[in-house]
DNA sequence: TTGTAAGCGTTATCAA
DNA sequence: TTGATAACGCTTACAA
């Protein structure tokens, strides 16, 4: 790779009028701005991003981390992301946490090593030390903290309007699955959930526990609740991961679905739509909201403060294939 | 951030011997050592990697590029390449190229000004000079060409145990999905397929052109093939993704799987066991590619030479819902 | 309008 | 066994 000086040499100046032409900062005559662009196309030089990184104490880098890229939900936060970062000409160094402290630690900290000039993070604790003590901003994404900066989806509201469809669409023995109990945004959907049922006339709530969103889980999650709730006529899953084992279940069971039992999941990833029936869900613009977290930190680094630091988005409900018509 | 002077002073040392504790490189006094992991301690010390990349020409970064994370094969792959990588202390800097030349070219860049050691990609021109003008290790993943260390499945093979199984289960009216021209293993993919349906005696086989692997163009392209080959018995999609949605698109017909038409999948995603029915599929070894890609990788830079250039990892028919029983 | 030189935080060479 | 110091490639005073 050429370096400044040599383009410096080859356009008979000095290092520091191709750093000026490279930046456009300070004067320099039109001429020698030719030599200077000629030499470079020349030597095909591109500036070292490292040594440039070095000098200012800041780079073109953000940290993502990502519980899981694994779970279909998260790619699409990350492609939200990294679209948003690649039009300012930022860089993504990633990472999967596995919802694990250790694991964040360190990535946080090699984040810090090389000169990250900004965090997104999707974790279960956005008031750990890791991230209190950076210096740099830190944007959570689909989990928040009261008083942080983030990105996220109306949980509790999502909850609710679950289990107001269930309920107007006919289901009165419904079970809710309710999700991990680290995970925020699993909690506020039970709750939002369980809020709206609980008042409701004439109907039975049952409670079962996930306590991971993995695929195995979801299947094996799926087989526990139909032997303990035989009989059960609607389910508010976790997620759509769950909510499609559900669905692969009952028709394994030779349910007939929703005219058996009704099912409405949680996120309105890609895959809902594809099962047969399609997944009716409470959809999260999760690319969007990658979007947005973006955005946000973008404003936080490049204008060192931003008007609004939570930012919650709509969910709404996608009927599909697993509830019942009504008018 | 602490820098490895502040350390040097706190413990009343040189930076050079600061940096020999750190490095494990040349003698130092056993009482110094413990003196300067004190000061180190204290200090919160970690090293900065930027300045480490500038003075050694390299970095722990390794560049990532895939098509589309959103792809739900792909997250299995990086999701293999991380967790390899993260063992040796490499960190990720990802980008999705949409399998866009342009971008691609963009992507290169910034790592090779980011000082990465090694660069994974699954691209579909391997041969394009943004590779082979690289001055580090690259490892194509999931494509192949000739002469460049890669690591992918078996695509043809693939194909023709698809067919056989197809052909050997009982259908006789079969239409393979093409998948996109450019795209190196679903070519792969169709010409087993081919191979061993040309001279299959009894069977007429129709062909469909997929022109891409998106969600849009999967349901798309099912119900066209429907309609074109409305008394089709078996179909070979060009992937899972198209398989699901083959199988969501006949059931929505009411068709009988898989009494009526078979079908039979590509890659083994985790969606293929949650449809109902499950999927039938020839598996490609996702994880363990991306793992042994890292690995390969690995290999590359620290070794700077390797025995094995190219990696074929063999596929397998999963045998679920979509095919019939047979002895 | 341009050039010289210091400095960003490391590592490695050389001398002590 | 340790310390001074140049160098990595860049940017930014400051001087010219």
């Amino acid at each position: 790779m050429a370096t400044i000086k040599e383009v410096a040499k080859q356009a008979g100046v000095s290092v520091a009028t191709v750093s000026r032409v490279l930046n456009e900062t300070g004067y320099v005559h039109e001429d020698t701005r030719a030599k200077v662009n000629q030499a470079i196309q020349h030597l095909h030089y591109t500036p070292n991003e490292v040594a440039r990184s070095l000098f200012k104490r800041k780079s073109k880098l953000i940290g993502l981390l990502l519980p899981d890229i694994t779970n279909p939900y998260f790619p699409e936060l990350a492609r939200g992301v990294e679209d948003r970062m690649q039009e300012s000409n930022y860089r993504l160094i990633f990472g999967n946490s596995d919802e694990d402290e250790h694991k964040e630690r360190d990535y946080i900290q090699t984040f810090v090593q090389n000169n990250v000039v900004g965090v997104i993070s999707s974790t279960n604790d956005p008031n750990a030390v890791s991230y209190s003590k950076l210096k740099i901003p830190v944007v959570f994404l689909d989990r928040t903290s009261d008083d942080k900066p983030s990105v996220f989806a109306d949980g509790r509201e999502g909850g609710r309007i679950a289990a107001q469809e269930m309920v107007r669409r006919g289901s009165r023995g419904i079970v809710i699955q309710r999700g991990p109990q680290q995970v925020r945004p699993a909690q506020d959907r039970f709750l939002g959930a369980m809020e709206v049922l609980e008042s409701a006339p004439g109907v039975t709530v049952d409670i079962m526990q996930n306590a991971s969103f993995s695929y195995n889980e979801a299947v094996q999650g799926a087989k526990e609740l139909f032997e303990k709730f035989p009989q059960t006529d609607g389910i508010i899953a976790s997620n759509d991961i769950a909510g499609a084992a559900l669905l692969h279940e009952a028709l394994r069971l030779n349910k007939r679905i929703p005219e058996d039992v009704q099912i409405i999941g949680f996120d309105d990833i890609p895959l809902s739509s594809l099962v047969y029936p399609p997944l009716s869900t409470i959809r999260q613009p999760a690319y969007e909201m990658g979007r947005e977290a973006a955005e946000l930190l973008i404003q936080f680094i490049e204008n060192n403060l931003v008007a609004q630091h939570k930012i919650q988005l709509p969910v709404s409900f996608m009927e599909r294939g697993t509830t019942r018509k009504v008018d």
